[in-house]
DNA sequence: GCCTATTTTGAGTAAACACTCAACAAAATG
DNA sequence: CATTTTGTTGAGTGTTTACTCAAAATAGGC
């Protein structure tokens, strides 16, 4: 049955990214395993060799669907600005348990597994910078358009960017207050919106 | 020896805060603390009761330090505001390793235990909540002394102020090169600052 | 419908885990 | 100096850990 493999497995580590993004990596054992991927210890190890290399697949799962997320709002937001903020916006209305808003797994791995696990820890590192180029191209791309200064440093606003991203998931996941996280939202979408360059509207009233 | 023993426990509690902010609740053995603490089992559960007493007592050590190097920046500076952004400066200026800049234990541990040790991660929540009261008394005595808007919302400023530290301290964890972290704490000064009534120097000039 | 190739199985393994306790050592008290 | 009180010791406890492998089940090709 070679064709249903690809899906099992997909399906395997979907459950893997469930329990490892809610436990972490030392703290969930074999039989935690065993029991949510419904696979005998056998079977585990000749799918995915080991804790380690499962680990890591889920992990570069998990950033896979983070990348995407991230490029969907670009898609459907009206300018890249726009598509920042809404992608802010939609963090601030998560509530706890909401996949989506869940302590981003890339940062919860660093500490995890910086002092005990190097390779997984560089795996989260890398993927972090990925996302970080992608918000970068996104400032370049408002740049372009105008929509902030053309001597903005767009590698600082990214930087700026994600780690408000950061900071928004933890709180999240610390579970303060419906009010305070969407203040607190609302507090970096402010930030985003200083940086922009005011649309001349006026100019369009003249044109009328 | 009565007399030595709350020294020894001191150093001991220090040896455990050493190791358990390195490699984290789940990732610390029994055989690492053994060593660490320069203690046979026996003593250390004659001591500390079990491993997540022991962590508890470690985490109020770390909680009750960072409290205090809040406070005295608070001391030293010249209004709160400045205190607030001296702290700040203080942590874009640490490099990786250094025992200020280490990645918050507090959301390290809650990161951490949260699905699986309840009181310890409430312990955790409940000192980051009691460092929030010490931003908000902050930002309050920023306010009766005319450094920020009367109409401030001090909670929301708290609040905001508390994620950047932790966005701050994660950056740091990753290892980010010194420019761009410093570039980041300049970032948060620069929003600490804008929230400052500007000082009426002509006040002065004309007094002159 | 047999055969070969691929998966799955789950009891089993050695090592590591958190933790205990009877015996011991050292200090304080009288 | 004897006695009690207090702290230390480390081999040993049962349990859990990540992981293995010979055997059984299940596929697809012919």
């Amino acid at each position: 049955m070679k064709k249903s493999r690809p899906y099992n497995r997909e399906v395997a580590i979907d459950a893997a990214l469930n329990l490892f993004s809610e436990k972490g990596y030392h703290a969930t054992s074999l039989k935690d395993l065993e029991a949510a991927l419904n696979m005998k210890p056998g079977s585990i190890y000749a799918a995915f060799t080991n804790k380690e290399t499962l680990y890591r697949e889920t992990l570069k799962r998990y950033f896979e669907q983070s990348q995407k997320a991230l490029k969907a709002e670009f898609e459907t937001a009206k300018s890249p600005m726009d598509g920042l903020a809404n992608y802010l916006r939609q963090l601030g209305a998560c509530r706890p348990n909401d996949p989506h808003g869940r302590a981003c797994m890339l940062i919860k791995t660093i500490l995890d597994t910086s002092a005990t696990d190097e390779r997984i820890s560089a795996d989260a590192s890398t993927y972090l910078s990925e996302i970080l180029k992608d918000i970068i191209a996104a400032f370049d791309r408002a740049k372009a358009l105008g929509e902030i200064p053309h001597d903005a440093d767009t590698t600082r606003l990214g930087q700026r960017f994600q780690s408000n991203v950061t900071a928004l998931r933890i709180e999240l996941h610390r579970g303060i207050n419906e009010a305070a996280q969407a203040a607190l939202a609302e507090d970096m979408i402010a930030e985003l919106a200083q940086l922009r360059i005011p649309q001349d509207i006026s100019a369009n009233i003249t044109a009328d």
